[in-house]
DNA sequence: CCATCTATAGTACAATGTACCATACGACGT
DNA sequence: ACGTCGTATGGTACATTGTACTATAGATGG
């Protein structure tokens, strides 16, 4: 018996000489080859598009090949959700000192490339701790720190932002599936006993990016008090 | 042919005379008697735990009964989650005149309620608008409102609260799941390139509760300075 | 008494994840 | 040269799932 069930498989140990990079023509069927077409996948089918067939048509392989790379379907959510999910950084910042605008920047880019993919967001409630997510809490906590927040408080103020970040970004998605629910659910407000937010227009109110922007700044003018 | 597929099934038009409450011994199989029963499962089982033969089996009945009552597998998760977010108010509210307080009130009990059965947060993703959603966005809607909160940012704070609830919960929700998974990952940070978070212990501090409230406050600070 | 509605259930099927097995190919020790 | 082993690919087979289709039985009303 090899190991084989080892969360990640040996693989590429080392090329033996050349590093000629893949004729192209045909199919290495590396890791990254399949998260990569799995995100394709996911884009073009959404979360119940994705089948391990499938997977395997697209890249012209059987489906048992597969498993020797990834240990299973749930493994490949995992890795799907957290590769759409790395940061560059902000764009050569102007000003560095604006831990503010550092902190808006990484969150509207987390929450856009997240919109990107859809299904990224309903992915989210299953195994949210990727090496990428990993990062960005290292960054914010960095960013907050040197802001001055307090050492007691700099915990509660990067859960508040995440969890700020994943609701809207939850929400925001899942509306977006539901296009015609959300209409639908609008109408049955008028005959139901929903009048206020009827009046108010709540569900059809579609500046979403607005509503995202307003929200974090709440929360951040709560947050700089301290 | 009669009409079958129509959202909610005729079924209970009216007693024609006796108002007899089942002999209790057996199965009348109505569609709430499966909600519940679903969400039994969903406690003891997990998402993946609800397959339609469990459930039937459950309610002692057989499988293709339960499509006379529901629509489909997805229709019982809808019925589910909403099911577990009725919401009774506030408990005889001592002082009627602070919103905070209610606000508080009705989104601790939201998070509550949810982590009760942690399945609901997995299903959030998906149709997030029943009736019980609705009706506590519209008691939001009412306290804001009269607690002078402008015209014009009463929605976006309806969706920045509703956010930061949904974000908190979910995440909640997914890390009790896999709590090894946290304490694995905890690890990982300590030998991997993530010192700032792994010195502050960000994913061992286990005071959720407090987190959660401290963010709200954050988040309510804020919102009060308009 | 026949027609129609309400409700229950069995059978059957297509789709899925994956365990198990067979196989091929290169590297390497002897 | 030859066998052995690790890497990698793929086929077959199976149990499990949601649900379409169909049959059936009691109740109701013309």
């Amino acid at each position: 018996m090899a190991a084989k069930r080892s969360g990640a498989r040996g693989k590429r140990s080392r090329r033996t000489s050349e590093p000629v990079q893949e004729p192209s023509g045909e199919s290495p069927l590396s890791r990254e080859r399949i998260v990569a077409t799995a995100v394709d996948l996911l884009d073009a089918q959404g979360l119940d598009g994705l089948t391990m067939r499938r997977l395997a048509d697209r890249l012209g392989s059987g489906v048992m090949s597969l498993y020797w790379h990834v240990d299973s379907k749930e493994d490949v959510f995992d890795l799907a959700l957290d590769s759409v999910l790395d940061y560059r950084g902000p764009p050569e910042m102007a000003e560095p000192q604006n831990w503010r605008a550092e902190i808006v920047h990484m969150l509207e880019d987390w929450r856009a490339g997240m919109l990107r993919h859809p299904w990224s967001a309903s992915l989210l409630p299953r195994r949210a701790l990727g090496p990428n997510i990993l990062g960005r809490l290292e960054r914010m906590s960095k960013i907050l720190s040197s802001a001055g927040v307090a050492d007691a408080d700099v915990n509660a103020a990067i859960w508040s932002l995440w969890n700020y970040v994943m609701g809207a970004t939850v929400t925001r998605a899942s509306f977006d599936l539901s296009d015609g629910d959300r209409a639908a659910a609008q109408q049955r407000l008028a005959s139901e006993r929903y009048p206020t937010i009827e009046r108010s227009r709540l569900l059809l109110d579609n500046d979403w990016d607005g509503a995202f922007r307003k929200g974090l700044d709440f929360l951040l003018d709560g947050l700089s008090r301290r």
